[in-house]
DNA sequence: TTTGTCGTAAACAAAC
DNA sequence: GGTTTGTTTACGACAA
């Protein structure tokens, strides 16, 4: 890593499932991926899991509706919203992972090694936007809150000069990625200062890309994001994917089977993940034969999907 | 060398 | 009036 190592910000789930994506950009192609489905025994959920899950909501419409800048009911069918991902991960909110490359074995009790956190992040300013939006449960913020995200989740920002406030807002004006939203002044969120800024969704994929290939080459022969105290299914190379077995890796539940998932019609590839330790796991149905370049084709090219599938039912 | 991207600084106006 | 927000311009570093 140029900068030394990070501690991730404790993204939300969306992000970390993104995450999870992202640890499969460097696979070599047509691996077989072992089909691994199930649900996790409910004995091997943690508790906090077994309570997300209950508590969860399904995939509301509401949350697609919130994405796109206007909470109007236009909105509601665009699916190109990851709102239903973060929804789903919200189930167990996920701990901020260490991103070096090398996890030393803990022994028990032992704490976690001091972490260069104060380096600067590898991040453009566009993916620390990007990835603060998208952190937000209604996906859309002000400006004070991005600089409230970047600075809780990279301290290197707490010390740092103001010039990169400035370079946040020179970002949200000149880029095309996001989008002003004006203030509901009916909303308790809109009470404050200036706009709301979210992520136009044809400029999702780009920023994904970006973040994926600042993933890449940050955090090579890695799970990257989720590095695994266990040893990971998914080979530091990618090598091959290890067939999961629930009691071998005492799995949590990510995301809840039982929700409907918004992809899952049409034909779309329902997508799950797991976490087990430190470590996501994707899931795919157990029919499913797909290479892990195909999978991150799929995941980043969501919205291409979206569009052909809403031609398709015109 | 050219081009595009990114980060930074600065100036300015408008809104709060 | 001070602060924050949003826009714009300019410049340099860097990589392709």
């Amino acid at each position: 890593m140029k900068n030394g190592s990070h501690t991730l910000p404790p993204f939300s789930s969306s992000l970390a499932a993104l995450g999870g994506s992202l640890t499969l950009t460097s696979s070599p192609p047509s691996l077989p991926l072992s089909p691994v489905s199930f649900p996790p025994s409910p004995t091997s959920l943690s508790p906090a899991a077994a309570e997300s899950a209950r508590s969860s909501s399904p995939v509301s419409d509401l949350a697609a509706s919130q994405c796109l800048g206007q909470g109007d009911t236009s909105d509601q069918d665009d699916l190109t919203c990851l709102s239903w991902l973060h929804q789903r991960g919200d189930l167990l909110p996920l701990q901020p992972l260490s991103k070096v490359t090398t996890l030393p074995q803990r022994q028990p009790g032992q704490l976690p090694p001091p972490v260069a956190a104060s380096s600067k992040p590898p991040y453009s300013f566009s993916s620390l936007i990007f990835m603060a939006i998208e952190d937000s449960p209604q996906k859309r913020l002000p400006v004070k809150d991005i600089y409230g995200w970047v600075v809780s989740n990279f301290p290197y920002y707490k010390t740092a000069t103001g010039g990169w406030r400035n370079s946040v807002r020179h970002n949200l004006s000149l880029s095309k990625s996001f989008r002003r939203i004006q203030r509901d002044k009916s909303q308790l969120q809109s009470v404050g200062k200036g706009s709301l800024w979210c992520v136009c969704p044809e400029y999702r994929p780009a920023l994904l890309e970006g973040l994926r290939k600042t993933h890449s080459y940050h955090g090579t022969s890695s799970c990257l994001i989720n590095k695994p105290a266990l040893p990971c299914p998914l080979t530091p190379d990618h090598e091959e994917l290890v067939t999961m077995e629930p009691h071998e890796y005492q799995l949590h539940e990510v995301s809840e089977d039982t929700e409907k998932d918004p992809l899952s019609d049409s034909g779309y590839i329902e997508l799950h993940y797991y976490e087990s330790d430190q470590c996501q796991y994707l899931v795919l149905p157990s029919e499913s034969e797909l290479d892990l370049e195909t999978v991150e084709i799929l995941q980043l090219d969501v919205e291409a999907q979206e569009a052909a599938g809403s031609l398709l039912d015109l």
